[in-house]
DNA sequence: CGGCATTTTGACAATCGTCAATCAGTGTGG
DNA sequence: CCACACTGATTGACGATTGTCAAAATGCCG
């Protein structure tokens, strides 16, 4: 609850009252455990949701059985903001680790869109942001060998995290098996082991239980040729224009 | 121009006024050569592009000079309308092909969205499709083997221009060189050429000068693992909700 | 025709996947 | 408390895919 409105701090400059507005959204909220589905491709569900706590994922299915994981949903994330626009689900979201969900209400979005210009500002901003990550996913996958790809994957997942509060200054929880974190990086689960074992003996990386840390953060970002700007995650010169009306009424 | 408003019609329902206005929407046109760049990493564009003759992409360029191509922009496609809610680019945008390139300022896109719901929605339709397409290629290239890969992308483009009017039943123009089919795939070269060998000794595609010809779409199709539904072409169950003015007034 | 970009080829090396087994950690029932 | 089952991590051997290098062939355009 609190990892999401921090998130939506990134994204405007939101007041109290829209804190407050924000909190009140937040209807229903259920647990769900490990490894369980959200939402599936081809539902159209009525209600959006939330992550508040845990990890989830987006992710497809080939014919083959093989699975491929798109994007990882940490808390703050939204999992179907859009999907009124598009009809139906093309992809499936499902847990990671045991997750607190809140539903959303197609009718509360809408309130708050009509009614609160920061918080649809927000909410749009998380939107492209998850458009960016996928390109710089893109990148990732098809420019970087796999040692450098999960050097990046943990470069952005402690800025995200710290974010919305959930790590501190180089560690942080990730409750990711090697089979998970393969179907994340397209390639296959012994190739993973072998690479974190190559990034744990360079000292880039340290593992205690589920937690990362990471020794010298620059030298891992440097590793890893990462650098935080596809996270937009400073506010800086953001609020000059006008257009961010650009998505208003579209019913 | 006509590819722009072919493309807002899969969008949503538009009537002969919507189509009158996206039509005055656009004021002065560019044309642009070949490899050229539209818009670069850093930028805060005032105005919005838009695609309505030739092939762009998005890249990014890493630090080892290699480039990776995110995405491929064919008439109708946005190239920014974003980097006004995001503060500046976190990408590049270059021509392959000689293009002709519609400026609209940000007062018009504004103007459009607050007056005429259907064209927002369309515009928005077209934002959260460019994801979609994004989340595929991550899938393609995590996953599938260059081969499949290549017909993938075969397919795709073959959808979305015909969606635009500007492939028949199972041809296109496809100006890209092997080089640049090898900064999307994230593969070599030399792979690449193989690749397409293959290809065309199984009698999956055809190539006459910058043609692509598809002899059996269906089959090309099934080789690749393709499915559509991720392009959301069609518009059938996708009107009832109101939560299409998620992104009203974020100003 | 000559120059240049693009495509194609061959030989070889590096990366990465597959298979199959072992090791380590955790929780359960007896 | 220990045997057992189960999941997840690790290892070795081997093969397949893909990259690199360098050269040759092809096509296009002035």
């Amino acid at each position: 609850m609190t990892a999401f409105i921090k998130k939506m701090e990134h994204g405007a400059h939101l007041d109290d009252a829209d804190r407050e507005m924000l909190r009140h959204a937040i209807g229903r909220t259920k647990q769900i455990g490990a490894r369980h589905d959200l939402i599936q491709e081809g539902d159209e569900p009525d209600n959006v949701q939330l992550i508040l706590e845990g990890f989830a994922c987006r992710y497809k299915l080939l014919p083959d059985g093989q699975r491929s994981i798109m994007a990882l949903l940490v808390p703050g994330d939204f999992c179907d903001l859009h999907v009124a626009i598009l009809g139906e689900m093309d992809h499936n979201i499902g847990t990671l680790s045991p997750c607190t969900v809140a539903e959303i209400s197609r009718e509360t979005v809408d309130y708050l869109t009509d009614e609160n210009p920061r918080i649809t500002r927000a909410l749009w901003w998380a939107s492209l942001v998850d458009e960016g990550v996928l390109r710089e996913w893109l990148v990732n996958m098809g420019r970087r060998p796999v040692e450098q790809r999960l050097g990046h994957l943990i470069c952005e997942l402690l800025e995200r995290l710290r974010a919305v509060g959930l790590a501190d200054a180089n560690s942080y929880d990730l409750p990711l098996t090697q089979e998970e974190l393969s179907d994340v990086m397209g390639c296959s689960l012994v190739h993973i082991n072998r690479s974190l074992q190559a990034l744990r003996s360079a000292g880039l990386i340290e593992w205690q239980g589920k937690r990362v840390i990471i020794p010298n953060v620059t030298r891992l970002m440097d590793h890893a040729g990462f650098t935080p700007n596809y996270l937009h995650l400073d506010k800086k010169r953001r609020m000059k224009g006008t257009s961010a009306s650009l998505m208003a009424n579209a019913n």
